[in-house]
DNA sequence: CAGAGCGGTTCCATTATTCGGAACTCGGTT
DNA sequence: AACCGAGTTCCGAATAATGGAACCGCTCTG
């Protein structure tokens, strides 16, 4: 699996939440145990936190008989509790477009062959929805509930190339343009360039440029009006096929992504006018 | 004090239990939000609510500062927001068998073209943690995230065979036998005497128990010890194939359930011993 | 076996935060 | 102009959070 670089990159979405107030630090404390990335025990987490002991036993204590943290006896540990799924699992109901784009995504896998990505601009990074495997997996980076860089694959380049103006300057302004592989862009220039050359062509490649051998076409979901609402990206190795090869299924993506943005606008992301 | 009574069963997943500090209230305002399913006007928010208006102002404020909500400025709406997503993504890499199963999910799906899921015990309730769709996929009830009923269920029933008798016994107090459909199993008896031939069998079997027309082979993934970890499933519907079709799959979900129990117990659940 | 050390838990006076009724703002409607 | 309802702000009173210190039940050690 690729746990290895947990924390390696920059962080993307971060936003550096003030903690101010109860509720702020209590979530701090939340955020806290899910970097571990494994169960924790109390004096692991005392020792990272910037609260005194007595403190963070009451937040530990409240978010377990609130069900967001679930303690584990036997072991002594503390780790992050199935509430918070259910509260995901209606987050992604509600407010993403993978409901309504779960059969489609399943069609063009099928029809392409190949993995299948959904994923949606959560202020400067690239959440990614959903995924649809391959019928042969390729071990990668991302996965649904996953955030990742928009600068640097496919999915976020194809959301920025459609970004109004001057949402797309906040947005670089925030990327970090960390170097993951040697095809990764690394500048403002080189970037915007490359994002007019998507709105030329109406797709994105991904180069190798966020995960060496992995290479992606990808086409952003608009509605009507140009609006973005998501991207969509077929996703496969330097070892199993070429750039040029994967262009072919640059129309059944489009297909898809233009069904996807139908069904979404009618149910549930109407086309408001863009500020 | 002592602490054992501080776990006594609230009866989670209905809210009004818990909301004693004010991280419980404000996460009973983020439920409340999430059981709409949609996003919400504050004025909607305040008719279900029990805080007073301000108060509740200043909730929704604060957890859109923090990010568990956000607040679409057009339409007035508040939604439950990607922290949530961020979070819960780390809660079920930490604490389910989803990354260890999933090549294996992946390879079983391929095999036996059919739909597979992962599922996980949560207190009474099936926890479905992962999910594979055939290549035809069909509509039906889970998902990846969602919660359902172990008594009427394939890889609820397969858990709840293998539960040591104390647990077993607490589960099956809290199971609600509601009927589904004509084939639900309505009675503890009647599940007890499933839940022997299941165990003699090595398996069991979803007749339509929990929707009509979804039907399933079910086994749990067990420990050296036989302690219950999960449970996975290749389901499929009544116009497509029969039970008896489906059973000769059994091998290969052993096999599979074999695979990730051994890799999940090097992994992160070493095989205690169970109380 | 006394005693030090350590992870974890509880106590409680102090203090900072939250509470919420009421007053206000801002569109739209009569 | 007056009204209305949804949403927002204010501020004294009420409440909950804070954290230093003490405590518990271990294990390790002289």
């Amino acid at each position: 699996m690729d746990n290895a670089p947990r924390n390696a990159g920059p962080k993307y979405g971060s936003a550096a939440t003030s903690g101010a107030g109860t509720v702020g630090k209590a979530l701090e404390v939340l955020d806290q145990v899910a970097t571990f990335g494994r169960p924790v025990r109390f004096g692991e987490l005392l020792a990272v936190s910037r609260f005194p002991k007595a403190t963070l036993y009451r937040f530990v204590q409240t978010l377990a008989t609130e069900g967001m943290l679930t303690f584990d006896a036997d072991r002594q540990t503390y780790a992050l509790g199935v509430r918070l799924v259910r509260l995901a699992h209606a987050a992604w109901e509600t407010s993403s477009l993978a409901p309504v784009a779960r059969q489609h995504l399943d069609e063009l896998s099928a029809r392409v062959g190949e993995t299948v990505h959904l994923a949606q601009l959560d202020h400067a990074s690239v959440l990614y929805v959903d995924k649809v495997n391959a019928r042969e997996p390729l071990p990668m980076y991302s996965q649904a509930g996953k955030v990742g860089p928009a600068y640097c694959t496919g999915v976020g380049k194809a959301m920025l190339a459609y970004l109004p103006q001057r949402e797309l300057d906040v947005v670089i302004g925030q990327q970090s343009f960390h170097r993951f592989t040697p095809h990764t862009v690394t500048s403002e220039f080189a970037l915007r360039t490359e994002l007019e050359a998507i709105r030329d062509q109406g797709f994105a490649f991904d180069r190798e440029e966020h995960e060496p051998g992995i290479i992606c076409v990808a086409m952003p979901i608009l509605t009507e009006r140009g609006r973005v609402l998501g991207a969509l990206s077929v996703t496969s190795s330097t070892s199993r096929t070429t750039l040029q090869a994967l262009e072919v299924h640059v129309p059944a993506i489009r297909a898809t992504a233009r069904a996807i943005s139908e069904e979404a606008v009618q149910w549930r992301f109407p086309d408001t006018v863009p500020i």
